[in-house]
DNA sequence: TATTGTTATACTCTATAACTATA
DNA sequence: TATAGTTATAGAGTATAACAATA
C-alpha cells in the first residue's frame, strides 16, 4: 500500500488531515476493546459529568451538543448503570445527572488507556518532544472560542 | 458560562478532549463559511485525489473509509462539478477519478484557510512553539498504524 | 414568559451485504 | 475466481421543531 501522504501535493497537506489520523488512532482503539457496551460517544458524554453532578442542559454544552441528543445519551447510559438521574432539590424542572461506580469506573479507565496511548506517541517522537507537544495542544485547546 | 475544562477533575482528562476541541473549532470554522455548497466531508474526500487521478476502492483506502461511502462522495462532488470520473484505460472496470479546476480551486482554498487558522493557533501560543507542536503532530501522524 | 427536558422527525456519515461487470 | 464499483439497507450521531412541565 502507498503511503497516504504521498498522495497529496505538500502544498495541499493541511493540519485537519493529521489531527484526523491521531484521532481516528484512538477511535480504533476504543472500538476495538471491550468498554462495558460503551461506545466512544458514552464514553465522551460520561466524561463530562462532575462529581456534584449536572442538569442535562449544562451537560450538552459542556460537551457540546444539542440538549435532545445528550438527553438520548444519559438515557441510554442510565439503562446501562453508569449514570444515575435525580430530581433537583432547587429546581423542579432539572433532572440532576450524576455517575454511579460503574460510570467512575469506566471514566477512570478510559483516562488510563488515554494515557497509555500518549505513552506510544511519546515513544515515537521522544517523552520531552511529547510533552511540548501536549503542552501546547492543551493551550490552544484552551483558547478556543 | 463556565469554562468547561472546570467541570472535569484533573486525572479525568485526556488527550482526546484536547483533539477534539481543536478539530471541532475546525469543524465550525468551515461549516460557518460558504465553500461551493460542499461540507467538510466532501473537502476531505476530495483533497485526497492525486493530480493523475485514483480508483475510488484506492481514494477509499487513502481517506479511511469503504468503498461503497467514497463513491457516495465522488458521486455527490461529480454532481457539483468538482470531480470528473472517466473510464481507466488499463482496466475496464476501474472509474478514474479527478478533480476540475473547480476541485483544484476549492482544495487548495481550504489549505490557504487551514494555513490561516493555523497562524491563529499560532499567535495564542506563539510561532517557535507551534512549530515544534505541527512538526511532532506530523510525526505522531505518520506513525499511525 | 422563560427554561428544563421530552418526543418526533430528518439528515449526515458510515458500515455490511448482495449484486454487476470486468479481469 | 478475484477485483472494481454499484445498489440496498441499517445503524450511529446529531440537528430542528413542537410540546409538556415547572419556574
Amino acid at each position: 500500500m502507498t503511503f497516504v501522504k504521498a498522495e497529496v501535493p505538500a502544498d495541499e497537506q493541511h493540519v485537519a488531515m493529521e489531527l484526523g489520523l491521531l484521532f481516528d488512532e484512538i477511535r480504533r482503539v476504543l472500538v476495538s476493546e471491550e468498554w462495558d457496551g460503551l461506545r466512544p460517544s458514552h464514553l465522551r458524554v460520561m466524561g463530562y459529568v462532575p462529581p456534584n453532578g449536572i442538569s442535562i442542559t449544562e451537560l450538552a454544552v459542556h460537551v457540546g451538543m444539542t440538549k435532545q441528543g445528550c438527553g438520548q445519551f444519559v438515557s441510554q447510559l442510565v439503562d446501562t448503570g453508569h449514570l444515575v438521574v435525580e430530581p433537583d432539590p432547587d429546581d423542579g424542572r432539572v433532572r440532576l445527572v450524576r455517575r454511579t461506580p460503574a460510570g467512575d469506573s469506566a471514566t477512570r479507565a478510559l483516562a488510563l488507556r488515554m494515557a497509555q496511548v500518549e505513552r506510544g506517541w511519546a515513544a515515537r517522537v521522544g517523552e520531552r518532544r511529547y510533552r511540548t507537544f501536549r503542552r501546547v495542544l492543551e493551550e490552544i485547546a484552551a483558547g478556543d472560542s
